[in-house]
DNA sequence: AATTTTGTGGGGGTTTTCCCTGATTTTGCG
DNA sequence: CGCAAAATCAGGGAAAACCCCCACAAAATT
């Protein structure tokens, strides 16, 4: 599956960092081009063509309308949607009158942004009212799995008591002594046993072992 | 499933339409306050304080560091992160000073962002840079931190946060350098706290925080 | 105003944990 | 029986934690 190019012009660098912001929880859309306005997008461009542009219309040097015409003219295939934070119809008409895709109002939110760079992607156009509102699945990075969620590593005996005894504040010459073992050899349990548990260290393992519920908790 | 609030102060609109546009994706948080300096911020918080403010450093008629101190002094318990996009280490040095929890830099994507309002709920702290992320991970969260409930030893701020990193596995090397103070500072603190709970050694301490609550457990 | 607490740091040291290589013996099980 | 997992141990080294001592400034409390 191929990642989604996109580019944004936008002469405010908050707004460009927004959108930064928001694509980045999107895996399969890549921001490959930041521009500050419409003549430093087209330079841009000429060495890396994206998929989608977002385009704010006030822009200084070169404004959206402008550079609109241009992509369309020289990149047929381009969709480019305008960041519409002032969503005047007549300013509307003009830009698609320029060979726009399709806009995003002010109230779009990150997962309108998704969904407009999918479906203009999809169908050649987006516009940010007629939103059909398909329920798509939860937006990315909702849910990160967890790499080690417990099942709870399964431990051996030896090791549970030895995890027990740490959390007792046992240091491991202490649990050597007592368990008539070599320091070594508890060595050895406490590295197997931060790598089950994926703990970097003793304080790691003693909260894993309290959540769950490896020890006593009167 | 309680929500999550969140305030931003920042000067300028297009940042806050950018952080806006990406918490409306996080279903368990509600953006309830857009402030665009201190002042207004302040007088916002007094009608509904939310439980974590992202500040803007830069901000005309009253900055970051003044609206932070202002902050930690009436509401203790409130999590303030600063929205750094020049990390340069002394401005973070003083925005701790100040009282605040943690920072995202300007690498900070919606993911992170995310992950930062979570963390700083349940930890007390976020550092932009920390990796460790997974260990404490759970289930997207539900019980909501009342700061003082257990009556315990009482600690300090400051011991309470590095109570908190410790417990999450941060090395005394590791805290120092993101609250930008010495190791022997951390090291003190760790003599002390292991004094106060009469623990031996960091693991009888993590024991003690998860049985007395100092740390949330997801 | 005086005192205590908190926050901040330093020098110098010992102990403990963590990490990398290995290894041998026992035990459980198909 | 044979094999995998569990249990046992080592050398050598690096990192982290822990423990004394101490000091000073700022803030809170009295």
């Amino acid at each position: 599956m191929q990642k989604i190019t996109l580019a944004i012009a936008d002469d405010h660098p908050m707004m460009r960092k927004g959108v930064d912001i928001t694509v980045k929880a999107f895996e399969h859309i890549d921001l490959i081009i930041k521009a500050s306005n419409g003549r430093e997008l087209i330079e841009k461009i000429k060495a890396q063509p994206p998929d989608v542009v977002l385009m704010d219309l006030r822009m200084p040097e070169m404004d959206g309308f402008e550079t609109t015409t241009h992509l369309r003219a020289n990149y047929p295939g381009m969709m480019i949607l305008a960041l519409s934070f002032f969503d005047e119809e007549s300013t509307m008409a003009e830009f698609m009158k320029a060979g726009g895709n399709g806009y995003l109002t002010k109230e779009a939110g990150a997962k309108e942004l998704k969904e407009a760079i999918n479906t203009v992607m999809q169908t050649g156009y987006y516009f940010s009212d007629n939103v059909s509102k398909v329920i798509l699945k939860n937006l990315s990075g909702d849910q990160q799995t967890n790499p080690e969620l417990h099942g709870a590593a399964d431990f051996t005996k030896r090791e549970l008591k030895i995890i027990r005894m740490i959390c007792n504040e046992h240091t491991t010459a202490d649990i050597a002594k007592k368990l008539f073992l070599s320091p070594k050899t508890i060595e050895g349990y406490r590295k197997t046993i931060l790598g089950k548990v994926g703990a970097k260290n003793t304080a790691g393992l003693a909260i894993y072992a309290m959540k769950n519920g490896l020890i006593m908790t009167g």
